[in-house]
DNA sequence: TAAACATATAAACAACTGCTTATACAAAAG
DNA sequence: CTTTTGTATAAGCAGTTGTTTATATGTTTA
């Protein structure tokens, strides 16, 4: 079950996979790519949390985590839920943890 | 076995993850988080490659995939094989083959 | 309404990235 | 040894990134 859709997904001529797959990929990646991005979904992954929170406990100005966090929502990693004032962002999806939880094992034993 | 050695890993203090261990997670991801990057990967991950190989099938500089290499080389990524003249490149582990599957699949339906 | 609070956005700027061009190193071939 | 081939490294530069400062938007309270 290793390659059992090459015509569809794989690059249709010779060479890397295709180039707008290989674009998209590094953007996933790039959502974790940053130690404030690390530490804001490590924070979401305990559960859900509003940006006044983050900002405290990270120790980071409000635009500057407001920033990252619009990032992550424009990457599909994060969600926002508005009730009143706040702004409550939590992880997307179990895809999401997943992947962070594993680049997370992998940095700690190497 | 979600959370069975919290007092060794986690923050020891209150707050967010220890700073070190997002770097050191934010670095993981950074090396899948650039285009060539991933296109170099999914090469290497259909089997070992030598520098050559690699400009030639990606269409780039020698200098532009070299370097590259010596940061996938600095994280962990890959390994090298000298050979005579060449530098024959592999991925380094089965961990590394899974994360870089992970997210490659979370971009195909992203 | 006005004032206070929570969040979002914009402009500006320093730091970092990834490429190119040029050069250096190392191994084989002549 | 000299030349050629494969790879590594260095300097330079344009493009991107993450922060700060300042301001705007939106919601509750008075």
């Amino acid at each position: 079950m290793t390659s059992a859709c090459v015509s569809e997904h794989q690059s249709p001529e010779r060479g890397p996979l295709d180039a707008q797959l290989a674009w998209r990929t590094a953007d996933v990646f790039k959502a974790f790519a940053d130690p404030t991005r690390v530490k804001i979904i490590a924070l979401l992954d305990a559960g859900e949390l509003c940006v006044g929170e983050l900002c405290l406990t990270l120790g980071m100005s409000q635009p500057a985590v407001s920033s990252q966090l619009r990032l992550l929502r424009a990457l599909g990693i994060v969600t926002v839920r508005r009730e009143g004032k706040h702004a409550y962002y939590a992880l997307a999806d179990e895809h999401v943890r997943n992947l962070f939880h594993q680049g997370l094992a992998h940095a700690r034993h190497a």
